[in-house]
DNA sequence: TAGGCCATCTGGTCCT
DNA sequence: AGGACCAGATGGCCTA
């Protein structure tokens, strides 16, 4: 079958192009309609910063990718609510529907299914009439005749007007050849439109809170978390102040999966960490503002493994608490970069132990949202509470650490 | 094994 | 006619 190792051909070339391309780094000229795209390659500012140190063999120093990030972060605000922003809202309502789309088919789910099963039974009867009436092996040829048979010249079959339009021409050997071109390059373009959306969705992924090279978040996951951020962002911005810890996760977590909630929790509670010991570098106790946690609409998710399971401490979301396990862990580990979200921090580059010590010997009983009052305390490493299948290894999650750079100006962020 | 996620193919629609 | 975009279908992979 020429036609098929054609198909694989275009197939395997279209597959290797978009293996050996580099991930697209930098926003990338587009057609008009595209807004999704540009969206999501807009995000790639830095991402693509980094490739091009690559591409000219460029070693990153170690504070590159962060400092790049914050002496971004006005630029970054400024793209996102004069460019990005606009195109970025349309997707955070397209996420809006699909959230009610997905709780909508929920409640009708079963209709669906009777529904669905009638139309199974209805084509599965008229599959088996059209094939009793011919057997072409080629579906081109069935195509064909098919149309041949809707344009037809022959009127009043069973009553029916003659079709009106534009009459097909007749199907030759030469068009049908076109057509499969056609449709061969049809495909290839396809492809390598959906690859480009991937690579901006990866671009996107790195710069929302919470980025692991080994674990990605699923494309929905990493919208709705793009959204929360967005939104997170203006709420300071209109604000003017610095929300507390439990609201900004709140925020972030508002609609998104058990494991990717778990996952940002832990990312933010180790913020939260930092953040905290410098706020109280006492340890004294600190109780946050009230505020209830509750989030509204999330959907189960099995397929993230269970790192994402697992959360940086017992910090406690939707009745569940969460376990440090950061006692000993590997804080250099490779596959995670440097973050470029204000909120994750890289500590790959974190090499002090008394460092380490510091910032992670405080732990924070239960955030508990039974009562509607969140509160840290610190208290011993082994809390109560704690899930040890839910302790992960640390450098599976990436979230980032770098002081104190990063922290004044992450202080400075939210103080802004 | 079921379910979630993903890549790919495909046909339809709209636009240039 | 051709390209961009979209949504449905399908099969593979992975995890619980």
């Amino acid at each position: 079958m020429s036609d098929v190792s054609e198909a694989v051909d275009v197939k395997a070339a279209a597959t290797h192009s978009a293996n050996t391309q580099p991930a697209a780094t930098e926003p990338h000229s587009e057609g008009p309609g595209i807004s999704c795209n540009r969206a999501l390659a807009s995000c790639s500012y830095q991402s693509g910063y980094e490739a091009h140190l690559e591409r000219h063999g460029v070693n990153k120093p170690a504070f590159t990718g962060y400092d790049f990030h914050h002496r971004g972060d006005c630029t970054m605000l400024s793209r996102l609510f004069s460019e990005v922003l606009p195109d970025v809202e349309r997707l955070a309502d397209w996420a809006e529907e699909h959230e009610h789309k997905d709780q909508d088919q929920d409640q009708d789910q079963s209709a669906l299914m009777e529904h669905d099963l009638e139309d199974a039974q209805e084509g599965s009867s008229s599959r088996a009439e059209s094939e009793m009436t011919g057997d072409h092996d080629d579906d081109d040829e069935d195509e064909e005749e098919a149309e041949e048979e809707d344009c037809g010249d022959e009127d009043g079959v069973d009553g029916k007007p003659k079709k009106r339009g534009p009459k097909k021409r007749k199907m030759t050997a030469e068009r049908v050849e076109r057509s499969k071109v056609r449709r061969m390059k049809a495909n290839s373009r396809e492809r390598t439109r959906m690859h480009d959306l991937n690579s901006a969705l990866d671009n996107l992924r790195k710069v929302v809170p919470c980025y692991s090279k080994t674990q990605k978040l699923s494309k929905i996951e990493t919208l709705r978390l793009a959204k929360n951020y967005i939104l997170a962002l203006g709420e300071i911005l209109r604000n003017g102040k610095r929300p507390d810890v439990v609201t900004y996760v709140q925020m972030l977590c508002k609609g998104l999966s058990q494991p990717t909630t778990n996952l940002v929790a832990g990312c933010m509670q180790l913020n939260t960490r930092n953040y905290l010991t410098e706020q109280c570098p006492d340890g004294a106790r600190f109780h946050m503002a009230s505020s209830p946690f509750s989030v509204p609409y999330s959907y189960r998710c099995s397929r993230l493994s269970p790192h994402y399971q697992s959360a940086a401490g017992p910090l406690s979301l939707r009745g569940q608490s969460y376990s440090s396990a950061y006692e000993a862990s590997d804080y250099s580990s490779p596959d995670y970069e440097a973050a470029h979200s204000p909120v994750c921090t890289s500590r790959q580059h974190e090499s002090s132990d008394s460092d380490r010590n510091y910032h992670y010997s405080m732990h924070y009983s239960g955030l508990s949202t039974s009562r509607g009052n969140l509160s840290y305390g610190a208290s011993g490493a082994r809390n109560s509470g704690a899930h040890a299948e839910n302790i992960p290894p640390f450098h599976e999650v990436h979230v980032h650490h770098e002081r104190p750079a990063q922290y004044e100006d992450l202080n400075a962020f939210f103080h802004n």
